[in-house]
DNA sequence: CCAACGATGGGT
DNA sequence: CCCATCGTTGGA
């Protein structure tokens, strides 16, 4: 886990940053930290691994060709709101809307390394953490990865659910602060789970830090 | 009203 | 590969 370095500012990302092109964003919230506030306190990790969603172009979105349901309302609102959705009945996926009001682009948070909040993360996502999980040195455990290493596992760790679709990130309640700049190990692939997509499955639109040992579980491969 | 479906995750 | 499980969606 990395922690905190107290001697390093952490801004909160604002309005001209998630107005910016839906890649760009994609790849600077590499590093970048997701914050939940609950009564309880601070849950948080840094992101490492995105996938951008380019709206009516793209086959993949749910925006595709402009479509526009009630759930997707905050899709077409300016860039820095949360679009949350269900899927499957018991999982969420938190997405980061971007650009201008009306182009319905966003970018999927598919991947976060925890920082804060590790015993709140383990109760909801019924993982028992033992002293030996939270030794970080050498190897860091199966069942700690296995915390938000997926779209919807994040989105459990971190209570996020449809309640909080539409939210604007520019707020208190859930937010994302400039992390670490790690860039230099940055690798684009294509998306996952969208064989629907036809051509657009191959686009390299998603975003990860090689060798994050958090990665989401169909790519360890890309640890490497 | 109602049936089909899914930007996942977990198990085989 | 298979499939659980339920809110949203869109077509009767």
């Amino acid at each position: 886990m990395k922690m905190m370095k107290s001697s390093k500012q952490y801004v909160r990302l604002e309005k001209s940053f998630y107005e910016q092109n839906t890649i760009t964003v994609a790849q600077r919230l590499l590093g970048c930290i997701l914050i939940h506030k609950v009564p309880e306190g601070l849950i948080s990790g840094m992101i490492v691994e995105t996938e951008a969603y380019m709206g009516v172009d793209d086959k993949a979105a749910h925006s595709y060709q402009g479509k526009h349901t009630p759930r997707m309302d905050p899709l077409y609102k300016r860039g820095g709101y949360a679009y949350i959705y269900q899927l499957h009945g018991y999982n969420y996926c938190l997405n980061v809307v971007t650009e201008k009001e009306n182009q319905p682009r966003a970018v999927l948070i598919r991947a976060l390394e925890p920082i804060q909040g590790l015993e709140l993360m383990a109760r909801r996502r019924n993982i028992k953490l033992t002293a030996d999980d939270m030794k970080t040195a050498d190897k860091i455990s199966k069942k700690l990865k296995n915390m938000t290493n997926g779209p919807s596992k994040l989105c459990q760790a971190l209570g996020i659910d449809t309640s909080l679709n539409g939210v604007d990130l520019l707020g208190n309640e859930l937010y994302i602060i400039t992390g670490e700049d790690l860039n230099d190990r940055m690798m684009a692939t294509p998306r996952i789970n969208i064989s629907y997509a036809e051509e657009y499955q191959y686009e390299p639109w998603r975003f990860i830090i090689k060798g994050n040992s958090f990665l989401s579980r169909l790519y360890k491969i890309e640890s490497k």
